[in-house]
DNA sequence: TGAGTATATGAGTATATTATCACATATCGT
DNA sequence: ACGATATGTGATAATATACTCATATACTCA
């Protein structure tokens, strides 16, 4: 039993993590944590269709990373979750460990 | 030139955040936070090929999550920066709140 | 009501990821 | 050197994901 509720405990995880996984999503999630922005200006900010962008922004609400509001003609999107930007730090304390290790080699030849 | 590495920041944190964004790989990074195993018994305990494992064991060895040494005929892989730990304490923190929304929704039935 | 704008979605294609099987490689003890 | 065991890898097939284009929907304002 704890077995199997520990499994769906990995795939809720999993999704969350997938939800982040992919370079223009955590672009969109770099843009976001400055405060909500709409569908239009997100795209224009990260360089991608708005199509495109439309379906990554409803991944990551699905996943519960992001939620939205809607104001007229635009749907205002923004971090549900602050603590998703814990996650970069970590990514980015594992980054830096990578980047002393390339150091240290640099120095050794 | 700003935009640039900053497009390859992404890139690479979505690189390690792909590394650990899938229910095997959890698994696996939470069986190894109690300590180093080898590919063998990390197999046994994730209920999955040993090929399988290997395969996304070295994935996370790649993007610098793990890392292995080789004793006799085992390779023994371990965490390689305890920071990862701090991605599932960010996700469980979506994960509960997600929760507390369900509670929410229950009780207003 | 009708034109214009923002967003979402269906369909199709291209690409990436995963699991499995068979086999290769490496190491150990005899 | 030989058999046994642990691990890694190539090839393949199944599946999932991402992007694009065309189109649908929803809202605003004149």
């Amino acid at each position: 039993m704890a077995d199997k509720s520990r499994q769906q405990l990995f795939e809720k995880q999993a999704e969350i993590a997938k939800a982040v996984a992919h370079p223009l999503r955590i672009a969109i999630v770099d843009f976001l944590k400055d405060g909500e922005q709409c569908v239009c200006d997100i795209a224009e900010h990260v360089g991608s269709e708005r199509s495109n962008v439309s379906r990554h922004l409803s991944v990551m609400v699905s996943a519960g990373v992001l939620e939205y509001r809607k104001e007229g003609l635009k749907v205002i999107y923004r971090l549900k979750c602050v603590c998703i930007l814990d996650f970069f730090s970590c990514v980015t304390a594992v980054l830096k460990q990578q980047a002393k290790e390339n150091e240290k080699l640099l120095k050794a030849i």
